[in-house]
RNA sequence: GCCCCUGUAGCUCAGUAGGAUAGAGCGCGAGAUUCCUAAUCUCGAGGUCGCAGGUUCGAAUCCUGCCAGGGGCGCCA
C-alpha cells in the first residue's frame, strides 16, 4: 500500500522533471538492512544511463520536493545513488486503525478489476480415488481461487470430467471382469486394466444392483459396469474434495461437450482455416504451424476422438463462448508435452496464448521415518488423499502443500506434519492466532472493553518491535498482490510465518495486558491487527484459524 | 538426442520482475516459565549461491556452455 503511494509520488515528479521518461520502469523495494530505510528506489540509478547525470546528483534533484511530504520522516541519498525513505510511524498507526475497521476485508485489492478468471484444477479421470498428487493440485487451485477473488477477480472454479473414451471402457471392463471373478469364474486380469481393490468393491456393488449382470450380453454388462463405476468413483472424488474444503462452481462433463455438438462446430472453424488434414486414416491438426513440434492426431484411425479433440473444444468454449478473460489450468508435470499443442490450438483460433496459463504441479514425495515412500500409479501403489488427510488433518496438509511454488517438487514429512510443536509451521501460525484470542479473553476478565481498542491511543506503540509489526501488517496487501500476480500462494505462507514469528517474539518480551490501561488497549489493538491479518491470510489458504488450541 | 523443472548452511527452503554486508526454520551448543497459552522466546556456531565464461556502475537473480537430480517426448491420459 505504502509502496504504491511512494511510487505514484515519484512518478509525478518524474513526469514534471523528465517528461520524456515518465514511463520509466523503476522499483520501490524494501532494503534488507534497517539502516537503509523502510523503502528505497533505484530510480536515479536507472535514469542516469539515459541522461548521463551523476546518479547522486540526480537523486538530490528528484527528492527535493518530497522532503515536505508528510508520508516521510526522512529521505536520504545513499550508496551509488539509491534514494532511501523512512516512513513516518504515524502512517503505520493509521493503517492499524484501518485494519481494525476493515476486518476481514483488510488486504483486499482491486488488481483484477472484475476480470473473469476460469480455474480448472484436479480434473482427475474418474478411474480411481484421488491420490496426494491430486491433493496438491486441489489445495493449489483452491487457494489460487481465493487469492484471486480477494484481489478483485471474478473467479470460476471448474472440474473437468473425462467421462468418455477408451479409459472409461477399460474401467467398465475391469469391473465386469472382477464381477465374473467374484461369482467364481476363473479370469485372466490384463495388466493394463485397473488394478486397485476399489474395482472389486464396485464389482460387488454391480452384482448387488444388477442381479442378472452376468447373464446379459457382454457389451451391455460392461456398459452398466462402466456407468456405475463412474458414478461411484466421482462420488468418492467429490467427497474427498469436500472434506478437503474444495468446492467447485461447476463439474463439467466431457460427454456434455459432445452432446452440445461443440466439437463439430470447432472442427468446422479449423477445417475452414485449412488446419486439418487426413493421413493414415486419422484426422490431424496442424499444431506445428503454431509452435508445437509436430502435428497431432485428433481422431484416431479407429474413429475415436482423442482427448486432445475434446480439449480443443473445451478451451474454445472457455474463451469464445463463455468469455473468460483468463484461464488457469493446473496439470500434473507429466502433462508438460501437452501444453504446446493446446496453446497451438488457441492460436489457431486467434486467441492470445497468454490468456491460458498452464501451471504444472510437480511431484509430492512422502517422507516417512526419514525415508522416501515410493509411489507407483501403475501398480496402484499410491497414497490416497483421504488417507493422508485422515492421518495428518486438513489444515496441515493444505498448509504444507501450499508452502512451495508449483514448479518445485515437494517433500512432505508426515511425522513433522503431525507434530503439535514449534517445528510444525501450521501450528506455529495457528498458535499465534489462538494466543491472541486468549489474550482478548484475558482482557475481558480484567475488565477491559475490547471495543475500546478502536479508540486506543496508538502513539503508545513506540517500541522497535511494535513499529516492526506495524510495518509488517501494512505490507499484507503487497503480499497479496505479489501472490496474485505470480499465482503463488506460497508467498502468503511465508508472510504468515514471518508475521507469527514477530508476534510470538513481541508477546514474549512485552506484557500486553498491564496495569496501564491506555498502553494495554494500544497493545491489544496491535494484537488484534495481527489476529485479523493472520486470519485473513489463513483464509486465503483455506486453513482454519482456531480460537483455542 | 530434444523439451520442461530443480540445484543457496548438515537437512527443508526463502531471497520481492539485477541492487547496497546472502536469510529463516529444523538439527547442533548454551539459556529463559512465581508473569497474558513454553505448541513460545533469547544467544552462538554454520556459505566458493552446482561449475565455467559473458552482459554492466552492480549478478544467487539475465545470456551461453557444461555437470547432477526429477519429469516428458504415443493414433495413452
Amino acid at each position: 500500500m505504502i509502496k504504491r503511494r511512494i511510487k505514484s509520488l515519484l512518478k509525478s515528479i518524474l513526469k514534471s522533471k523528465y517528461p520524456q521518461y515518465s514511463d520509466l520502469n523503476f522499483e520501490i523495494e524494501k532494503p534488507r538492512r534497517a539502516d537503509l530505510g523502510d523503502f528505497s528506489t533505484n530510480l536515479a540509478l536507472i535514469l542516469q544511463g539515459k541522461i548521463g547525470i551523476k546518479p547522486r546528483e540526480l537523486a538530490e534533484n528528484l527528492v527535493e520536493e518530497l522532503k515536505i511530504e508528510p508520508l516521510f520522516k526522512k529521505i536520504e541519498i545513499a550508496g551509488p545513488g539509491f534514494i532511501n525513505f523512512w516512513i513516518n510511524p504515524e502512517v503505520y498507526r493509521e493503517n492499524l486503525k484501518e485494519i481494525l475497521k476493515k476486518g476481514e476485508r483488510y488486504g483486499a485489492i482491486d488488481l483484477g478489476q472484475g476480470k473473469r478468471v476460469h480455474i480448472e484444477f484436479v480434473s482427475a479421470n474418474p478411474t480411481g480415488p484421488l491420490h496426494i498428487g491430486h491433493g496438491r493440485g486441489a489445495a493449489y487451485g483452491d487457494a489460487l481461487a481465493r487469492i484471486l477473488k480477494f484481489s478483485g477477480f471474478e473467479v470460476f472454479k471448474e472440474y473437468y470430467i473425462n467421462d468418455r473414451g477408451t479409459q472409461m471402457n477399460i474401467l467398465g471392463a475391469s469391473v465386469y471382469l472382477r464381477a465374473k471373478e467374484l461369482s467364481g469364474e476363473k479370469i485372466d486380469f490384463p495388466k493394463d486394466y485397473y488394478q486397485g481393490d476399489y474395482i472389486k468393491d464396485i464389482a460387488k456393488e454391480a452384482l448387488r444392483l444388477y442381479t442378472d449382470l452376468l447373464e446379459r450380453k457382454e457389451a451391455e454388462a460392461i456398459a452398466l459396469c462402466r456407468e456405475l463405476a463412474i458414478k461411484i468413483i466421482l462420488e468418492d472424488i467429490r467427497s474427498d474434495l469436500e472434506n478437503f474444503r474444495v468446492f467447485y462452481d461447476n463439474w463439467y462433463s466431457e460427454r456434455a461437450l459432445y452432446e452440445k455438438g461443440l466439437l463439430n462446430e470447432v472442427l468446422e472453424v479449423l477445417r475452414e482455416k485449412g488446419d486439418l488434414y487426413e493421413m493414415d486414416g486419422a484426422l490431424w491438426f496442424r499444431s506445428s504451424l503454431y509452435g508445437d513440434e509436430k502435428d497431432r492426431v485428433i481422431r484416431k484411425a479407429s474413429g475415436e476422438w482423442t482427448y486432445f479433440a475434446s480439449d480443443i473444444a473445451y478451451h474454445y468454449e472457455k474463451f469464445v463462448k463463455r468469455g473468460f478473460d483468463l484461464a488457469i489450468n493446473l496439470w500434473g508435470a507429466d502433462h508438460h508435452g501437452y501444453v504446446a499443442r493446446l496453446k497451438g490450438a488457441l492460436k489457431a483460433f486467434g486467441i492470445e496464448e497468454n490468456k491460458l496459463q498452464v501451471l504444472l504441479i510437480q511431484m509430492v514425495n512422502l517422507i516417512e521415518d526419514g525415508k522416501l515412500k515410493s509411489m507407483s500409479t501403475r501398480k496402484g501403489e499410491y497414497v490416497e488423499l483421504k488417507e493422508l488427510v485422515r492421518e495428518v488433518g486438513v489444515d496441515a496438509v493444505r498448509f504444507i502443500f501450499l508452502s512451495r511454488s508449483h514448479d518445485s517438487p515437494l517433500e512432505f514429512d508426515v511425522e513433522l506434519a503431525k507434530k503439535q510443536s514449534m517445528e510444525n509451521p501450521v501450528y506455529y501460525v495457528q498458535y499465534a492466532h489462538a494466543r491472541i484470542c486468549s489474550l482478548k479473553e484475558k482482557a475481558k476478565e480484567r475488565g477491559l472493553k475490547i471495543e475500546e481498542i478502536l479508540e486506543a491511543d496508538l502513539s503508545k506503540l513506540g517500541e522497535d518491535e511494535e513499529i516492526e509489526i506495524l510495518k509488517k501488517l501494512s505490507e499484507f496487501s503487497d503480499v497479496v498482490e505479489m501472490s496474485a500476480l505470480g499465482l503463488s500462494p506460497y508467498k502468503i505462507v511465508y508472510y504468515l510465518l514471518d508475521l507469527a514469528a514477530s508476534f510470538h517474539e513481541y508477546y514474549n518480551k512485552y506484557k500486553i495486558i498491564s496495569e496501564d490501561k491506555e498502553l494495554s488497549l494500544a497493545r491489544l489493538a496491535l494484537s488484534e491487527g495481527c489476529r485479523i491479518v493472520i486470519k485473513n491470510g489463513l483464509d486465503l489458504l483455506g486453513v482454519n484459524s482456531p480460537e483455542k488450541m
